[in-house]
DNA sequence: AAGAAGATTCCG
DNA sequence: GGAATCTTCTTT
């Protein structure tokens, strides 16, 4: 188990309570129920800027076997973080100008991840807009090259622990109702696949309009 | 060595 | 609808 994270100032003090730094087992079941059990949880980077925090309220699931994983031909200098011990973070770099940010499951040797797509910012939105240089807050982190910007993860994050500070995912603290799963966005092998997840409720979500796929 | 594609975003 | 922009991987 994880424990408490260290509380730097008041205004932190005022966002996390005393939320739980969610712990390595979390991310060691399998793909598709932690990218549906992360809906709802926080995302936090403490960074030297400052801090920010959001909700994740949308993950794609990726995993082996599956043509749109960048682990299915197996392990390249890219990807190798999706091949290590779960709960870290793989970041990669894409369209020449972007990256995404996803979270490593299950256990070494098997390539899997759940990248986030989606959060509703709930710290540190100021500095989210400077960084963005965006001021509607829809705009910040609906969206997965958008929330890296936001949170201030780099390519120096790839394989970093997400179990310690400064980048870590903490409980909600509720289990949120009302998940819908529709195809993934944005890929072309495996897009038939319901492996993308998002709280129905949410006015944070990348894209709403997507082939739903089945339960709602 | 060269080429094509890419888990996106923003602008026109 | 299309450009921006460049790394990574695959193919010659």
């Amino acid at each position: 188990m994880a424990g408490e994270f260290s509380l730097k100032s008041n205004s932190e003090l005022s966002f996390y309570g005393n939320k739980k730094i969610l712990p390595r087992s979390f991310y060691r079941r399998d793909t598709v129920t932690v990218a549906r059990e992360l809906l709802g949880h926080y995302l936090v980077h403490q960074s030297p800027d400052g801090l920010t925090a959001g909700r994740i309220v949308e993950t794609e699931a990726y995993l082996q076997g599956d043509p749109a994983c960048h682990a299915s031909r197996g392990m390249t200098p890219r990807n190798r973080v999706m091949f290590g011990p779960q709960g870290y973070a793989y970041v990669y770099f894409i369209y020449g100008m972007y990256y995404c940010f996803n979270v490593v499951t299950r256990d070494e040797g098997v390539g899997e991840a759940v990248l986030i797509r989606a959060l509703e910012p709930a710290a540190g939105i100021a500095l989210m807009k400077s960084r963005r240089r965006r001021e509607k807050i829809n705009e910040l982190c609906s969206g997965p090259a958008r929330l890296v910007q936001a949170m201030g993860i780099t390519r120096e994050h790839n394989g970093a622990d997400l179990t310690r500070e400064p980048l870590f995912i903490c409980h909600g603290g509720t289990m949120p109702a009302g998940i819908v799963t529709t195809t993934r966005i944005g890929i072309r092998a495996g897009s038939e696949l319901p492996l993308r997840f998002y709280l129905r409720e949410s006015a944070f979500v990348s894209k709403k309009e997507h082939k739903s796929h089945g339960k709602k």
